[in-house]
This record gives C-alpha cells, sequence and structure tokens, in this order.
DNA sequence: AGACAAAAAGAAAACGATTTCTCTCCCTTG
DNA sequence: CAAGGGAGAGAAATCGTTTTCTTTTTGTCT
C-alpha cells in the first residue's frame, strides 16, 4: 500500500508536505506541491478513507434507511437518485440496518461515522418506526423522503398537485365522474385525497361517495376488489384512478373479466409512471413522480446540512411530477 | 463520543483490558469482562470502525459494481439479495463508482478498504469493462455475477438448464414447433440457446433456422420486430419463447395488432418471473431465476474467499431456477 | 513454604492520515 | 541596513482501535 509517508521519503520532503500537496492546501511550493502530485500517480496513492475519518471525523458516507423491496419500482428509482447524487458529490452510501437486541440504525450509523442519513422508508414495523424515529431525533443530519420528521426537512413528491393535475388533465377531455380507488391511509393518501377533492370542487364536479373506495398501492388484487364493487354503482365513473400503474393493471382486467373495455367503456388512470405503464394495451394515462429527482434531492439538501451546518434551515421540499397521457383514458370531448 | 478510553477510566482498567474484554479476547478475567460489557452498554459504546480499520485492515464492507438502472427487476432482485446476505453476516456494501480520468473501480475499492469486491453489471462502455478487468485481476477478492473472470468465482443463473426445462415443460404440453427470440449476444445468450438446441434435439424437435431471432433483452419493440418477422414463415411455431418477460408482453402486443391471440392461436414464453408476469392477462409463462439466491450466494462466496483466503478455490456456481406456469402457453395435449 | 507455570493486567507502539505550531528563510519597507 | 512580515518546510501530536510484550498476580504442586 503506498502511504503518505512513502511518498514523502520518495520526494525527499516531510509527510505533512505531502499531504499538504494532495489537499491543495497551502503552505507548500507550487513546484514541490506539482512534484508530490505527479508521483503520487506514478505510484498508484490514493488516500486511506478509513485513517482520514478517523482524523477528521468525516466519513463522506451517507447512510441510508431503506427497509422496502428494490422490485418495487418507485422506491429502486428514488434509490438510484440518492446513489447518483451521491456518487457526483463524492458520498458513498451505506444501507443502515437493524438487529432488535444488538443495534439499531442510529448505532450502526455511528459505527460507521456516516455524515448524515436518508430516511427512504423505515420500515413497517413497530420496532423500526421507532428506531427511525431515533435517528431523526439524533443530534446527525437526517433528510427524510415521503414523510415529516420535526425539525428535520423532507422531500416528497407533490401529491397533491399531482391529483390535481390529473383532474385538470381528465377534465380537459371531458370527463365529469371520476372515482378514486386510493392506497391505505396515511400523509400520502390525505394529500392525494386533498388534491382530489380540492381540484373537483373547483371545476364543479360532484363526487358521490361510493365513487372513493380504499384499495391498497402495489396491489392489483385489492384494486381487482375495490373495482368490483365501483361497478355496483347505478351510474358509472367515466374514469377511476387507481393508486399505482400495478393496482391500476389489476382494476383493468377485473373491469375486462366484467365485459367492459377500456378505454372504450370506462377510462383508468394510474400513478407513478413506471415501466408497466408502457407495456400494457392500451398503455396506462399516468404520473411520473420524478422519483429520480426525488432522490437526488434529498442528496443536495443533506449535503448542504452536513457541510453548512451552521446555517442551514430545514425544509420541505415538494418534488412535481407530469401527467403522462396513455392509451387507458379516452378523450371524452373529441367526437 | 464514547470512546475505549472513556470506557477503561469509568472501569478502572486499563485500555488494553476493555478491547479485549469487548472482543471476547483472553487475557481478562470473566468478571471485568463482564463488568467492562455492561458498562459499554450503558454509556452506549459502539466501535469507531475506520479506526478498527485503519489498526486491522479489515473493514466489514464489501465492494458492489452495479452500473444498471435498478428499475430492472432482474439486477434489483440480485442487488437485494446481496444486501440481506451482507447485513446477515455483518458487512455494509458500497458501490463502487468509476469517474474515467480520476479513479477507477479498483481505487474505490481499495480507497474504501474493501475486504472483496462483488461484480454484478460493470457497465456497457469499453472504460468500464476494463475498469472491472483490472479490479478482477487485482489481488483483492473478487466473485462475479452472469460472467466469468479468470481464475474467480462466479454465480450465474442456470440459463442452459433454463431453457432445457422450459423446453420439457412446452414439449409435455404438446408443443413441438419451437421459436426462440433471443437477446444480445454474449455468455448468457450463448448458454441459452444451448440449452434450447441441446433439449429440442433430445426430443427430436426440429427447429428452422427461421425460428431463431435476435431480438434485445429488455426491448418490447425489439421483440415485437422480432415477432413481426417470425410471422412471415409460412408456417408458424406453436409458441415463441422471449429473452425475458418484458420482451414477452412486446412479443404478445405485436401478436395481437396481427388479429393473433394469446393463447389461443399461439403460445408465448417469458424469462425472468419479475412482477409483470402475474399482472398482465394472460399471465406470462416464465421462468423464475431465483435472483435473490444468485446474490445471496455471491456474497456466501466472497465472505469464504475473503475469511478462509487460505484454503480458497474459486469454482462457478449455478443457481437453478424454475418453470412458472401462465395463462400464455396452451395446452394442446388436453383435447 | 518455595518454586514455577499460567493467567491477568497494562504500557506502548502501531495503523495512515491531518493539523497545529515552530523554525527558517527571504523579501519588503522605512 | 535593521526590522518586520510572510511564505515554506517539517516535527510532532492526535484520532480510536488492536496487539505485542512486559510485568504483576494468582494458583498449583512438591
Amino acid at each position: 500500500m503506498v502511504t503518505l509517508r512513502a511518498l514523502s521519503e520518495r520526494c525527499g520532503v516531510s509527510v505533512a508536505a505531502v499531504s499538504k500537496a494532495l489537499n491543495g492546501r497551502q503552505g507548500i511550493s507550487a513546484e514541490k506541491a506539482e512534484l508530490v502530485r505527479r508521483t503520487a500517480r506514478e505510484m498508484g496513492y490514493y488516500p486511506n478513507a478509513a485513517a482520514r475519518t478517523l482524523k477528521t471525523h468525516r466519513s463522506l458516507n451517507i447512510g441510508i434507511l431503506f427497509k422496502n423491496v428494490m422490485a418495487n419500482e418507485y422506491f429502486s428509482a428514488i434509490l438510484e437518485g440518492v446513489r447518483d447524487a451521491a456518487e457526483e458529490h463524492g458520498y458513498d452510501i451505506t444501507f443502515l440496518s437493524n438487529v432488535p437486541g444488538e443495534y439499531g440504525y442510529y448505532q450502526h450509523a455511528m459505527r460507521r461515522q456516516c455524515d448524515g442519513v436518508i430516511i427512504v422508508s423505515p420500515g413497517y414495523s413497530e420496532q423500526e418506526q421507532s428506531e427511525a424515529l431515533k435517528l431523526a431525533e439524533s443530534d446527525l443530519p437526517v433528510v427524510s423522503i415521503d414523510q415529516i420528521y420535526r425539525n428535520r426537512s423532507s422531500v416528497t413528491g407533490d401529491n397533491l398537485g399531482g391529483l390535481e393535475e390529473i383532474v385538470s388533465y381528465l377534465y380537459g377531455l371531458g370527463h365529469r365522474r371520476l372515482a378514486f380507488i386510493h392506497g391505505e391511509m396515511g400523509d400520502v393518501t390525505r394529500q392525494r385525497l386533498a388534491g382530489f377533492f380540492r381540484a373537483c370542487r373547483a371545476r364543479d364536479i360532484r363526487v358521490p361517495d361510493e365513487y372513493v373506495i380504499q384499495g391498497q398501492y402495489q396491489n392489483p388484487d385489492a384494486a381487482a376488489l375495490a373495482t368490483r364493487q365501483l361497478l355496483r354503482c347505478k351510474t358509472l365513473p367515466t374514469c377511476i384512478l387507481y393508486p399505482d400503474d400495478t393496482a391500476c393493471v389489476g382494476g383493468i382486467a377485473e373491469l375486462a373479466d366484467h365485459g367492459l373495455s377500456v378505454p372504450e367503456d370506462i377510462s383508468c388512470f394510474g400513478y407513478d409512471g413506471s415501466h408497466i405503464a408502457l407495456l400494457t394495451r392500451p398503455t396506462l394515462a399516468t404520473h411520473d413522480q420524478n422519483c429520480h429527482s426525488i432522490g437526488e434531492q434529498a442528496v443536495l439538501e443533506l449535503i448542504s446540512a452536513i457541510e453548512d451546518a451552521k446555517c442551514f434551515v430545514p425544509r420541505n421540499i415538494t418534488v412535481t411530477g407530469s401527467v403522462h397521457p396513455g392509451g387507458s383514458v379516452r378523450d371524452l370531448a373529441q367526437k
């Protein structure tokens, strides 16, 4: 292994000088610095992160709470955004784990000397939630995604605005009877409901209670069930909004089983802008949440919390998405 | 921060004694060891990974080469297997990056003192390939997935056996005319082709040249194109094998455009066992590669390369998958 | 009781960086 | 020409562990 010491001997200067040269600090002449840098390249030197961390108390390492099935496209896209942005800024990321009775997320982060932590999804169990909270209330810089902790920055998709946009889009196509099958209750769902009702009210769209049904996220069967329930209404909606694309696919299949074809008989709208949306026939009209950007924003926010600690003030960042038209929605205006 | 020093003062013993107690080394009495451990728990001590790494040259960190869109279900499932297995064995994982002109995968791994590296997918560019090779030829323990490096262990899905199984399954359902739209040429594709032809020959299934067409992995459009080409044959196959589920969906859509319905007119078979396969109507017959297990195996192999270095001998591990029946294949035997 | 081995305890030297502080020089300025 | 200032160079301390080696204590056996 090539160390500063080795370099210093090779160049005939002190270890301190080598350190200064390599870090662009001053206190060393330009020629010597150049010599050192050249020699470093020749000898294949790379700094020892452990030693540097030990001394500086900065690890260039970001901890990440990510207790999710990665197969979930929404979360994996966020993760990718996080990774890309971290990489670009010279940070590495470390998945934080939680072994009840042994150590928690916080201990893990501290053990690895993480400079900060991004909470993507803490896990569903009571235990994991409380460990995540411990982290959020610690002295570490923390940024969360899709949930809000006291006095911490957060980054979320624009669920309220997203649903407003969808309703506005559908209204433009002549839809007046909108049903909303939504996911499990939580911050995200509440935002979406608010956006939905707000946009409907603004356009004088009346939404019967029976048009709003709880389904589940990422669950085509739950969507099918909710759809079936919806079909019992005397007057059918012209369009059904689903909590995500996977659910939407499930709903469309259920409609087909009842002899209703999409979009001729009824329209459907997904959420997330996942790959599936482009694969099915008809393609899905959906709402792209811009996950990659959500991940990136979280990293940028965290880095500024780390590096400008003194003048950092937490805030809630909303990343706007956009409607992706698709074959599953019929244009009722066009006659 | 609670350090060994702090603990030693609190317990009235030497730093060395504390270290021994916490690591279960001998050279300290049972009672003192117990006292130290209790105090450590009380004071909320956790070891400083950087200091430990610096001293021991072991980081409990695994580098991972993963230059892929995570939205790809196949890779993200592998990644998840890697993460889970690593976590279980007390290792963390670090994504290795490659910034041309700055540093390569190897430098990144060394800088972070990785104990070993898993090469999942090195990236497609010339540059990345060669950086990955540098890593594979370094003195670090390396295990690769889906590709083989000289004198290194590898873990791969059983592509050869997978296709044999598929053919065998289809044969059992009465299919005799099989077409194979495969992905870009490479180790994986060659294995699959070999398995396909071997199984066909064993059953006296003749495969006309025009039934074997190159498409692309994960590309529904390429699959559609290849499918169109296939439809020009005077005699159509009874079943088309696709390189993966995404391609399969693209193929089915193309067939529909030509007025052929699946599985009534023609059957289709995917690969990967992805979520999509369960969502479409009909559901996709597919082959589950057991990706999670592939990731796990790679970690186990790497850990033994790291921890039993002296008696480690590289080998190629094959993880077998299994056929998942689905609605896209018609049972021709049943009349 | 005395001698010796074995176990326990601790002092100190690393590991590879950063950083502070001191010491030289050399140059500028009055 | 003397004084003052600034830049360059390096010695040494330090970060929190582990580990070796020496010293001390304890226990065993004749």
